[in-house]
DNA sequence: TGTATTTTTTGAACACTGTTCATTTTTTTT
DNA sequence: AAAAAAAATGAACAGTGTTCAAAAAATACA
């Protein structure tokens, strides 16, 4: 194990470390609450540290993203069991709310915060990884259906396109306090009410 | 007319002068790109003037956003003609997502942008008004297709908060670059083309 | 071992942000 | 024309992300 090995690992380890108290601090506060310097302070680095290891705060909110989709597909691994696709595209919906629901800030930066998608504009690679392979699940499965009979006249792209379309407009609401000042009957359900009549719509499908 | 009515007159209309100054910037550079600086040289007054006129950012913001509900409900005065309630509500969420293609900024702030919800928060009026009128509109023509025979065993908000977040999610991904990445077949018309699968649904119901 | 070289860490400094408020300028009243 | 009220100002404050010469620590070599 050479001097390079281990330098190389405490590099990693030391990245690790700033993407940690980066989480922590933003579970506890919000993201534009969090500073440079407070990420310093958390792991006891000064600034100057933090930029040898990051570009800038975009690169940053994009490695946190990117750990937010492997979160994600934690939650998603129970999927991949379901043999029935109309069983597991009901579930694959229900477990992406609740992953939101779960991890709002996450969810806000994987699929809202513009800084994640900056990163990727202003690096050499403009394809965003996560996001189309979470799709492909989607796709994969709509694909699935089709082809055991359902939604007969739709198209897999454009369809799955809308039901995801659904639940991340739902969580979106939710998470960007767009439902409480509606004054819903039933606020603390309306999610899981609006999600339940997109299931009673899909079984006639 | 009397000198207090005058300057009445003129303090309302520096404070749309303001907001003219904002939303022109807003347009051009974006609403985070924007500053209290940038909106005063605009008009040629000073940061203190500014805020004179408005009690802080959250405040513009918050003008701004109810200023974009008056414009999308220009764009939905048409939809008041239409008697059959199926094909108003088929037209309506063309029309909102017509809005949001075509004034993107706009719709971020009123939809996405956390400032308006925080001022509302920060006044003591918690009820997001803008807000409830529009789902409104969703909710009166459901409820209209609903006494009309369709949409059977559902349940009239709940369903409406569907069909507003299926809108709401395409236009959010699109205005929050998750488009792109993702490399669909036809980038360019899949708002649209995931709108057409939505129709195409209901149609059935 | 002790010295030279490389790597890592530092924090002051820069240009910027939203916000405040004593002071100045302008307008109105008397 | 002087006094009072209203409106506009911009320097100053505490904060932001970011940079980079200098210091500190770790490694390599003698």
């Amino acid at each position: 194990m050479s001097v390079a090995d281990r330098k190389a690992r405490e590099k990693e380890a030391l990245k690790m470390l700033i993407l940690k108290g980066a989480k922590k601090l933003f579970l506890e506060k919000g993201i534009e609450q969090t500073t440079i310097r407070n990420i310093a302070d958390e792991i006891d680095y000064s600034v100057g540290t933090v930029y040898v290891y990051f570009k800038d705060k975009n690169a940053i909110l994009h490695d946190l993203h990117s750990i937010g989709f492997q979160e994600l597909g934690g939650y998603f691994s129970e999927l991949f069991s379901i043999e029935n696709p109309m069983e597991r595209l009901r579930k694959m919906g229900f477990i992406y709310i609740k992953f939101a629901l779960e991890n709002q800030e996450m969810y806000d930066l994987m699929f809202n915060v513009k800084a994640p998608m900056e990163f990727l504009e202003n690096s050499n690679n403009d394809d965003w990884d996560e996001g189309a392979v979470t799709f492909g699940h989607v796709k994969k499965t709509i694909e699935e259906c089709i082809n055991k009979g359902h939604f007969v006249g739709h198209n897999v792209e454009p369809l799955s396109f809308m039901v995801w379309s659904l639940v991340h407009g739902m969580c979106c609401l939710q998470i960007r306090q767009r439902i409480t000042g509606v004054k819903f009957t039933n606020p603390d359900t309306i999610l899981l009410d609006g999600y339940n009549e997109y299931l009673k719509i899909i079984e006639k499908l």
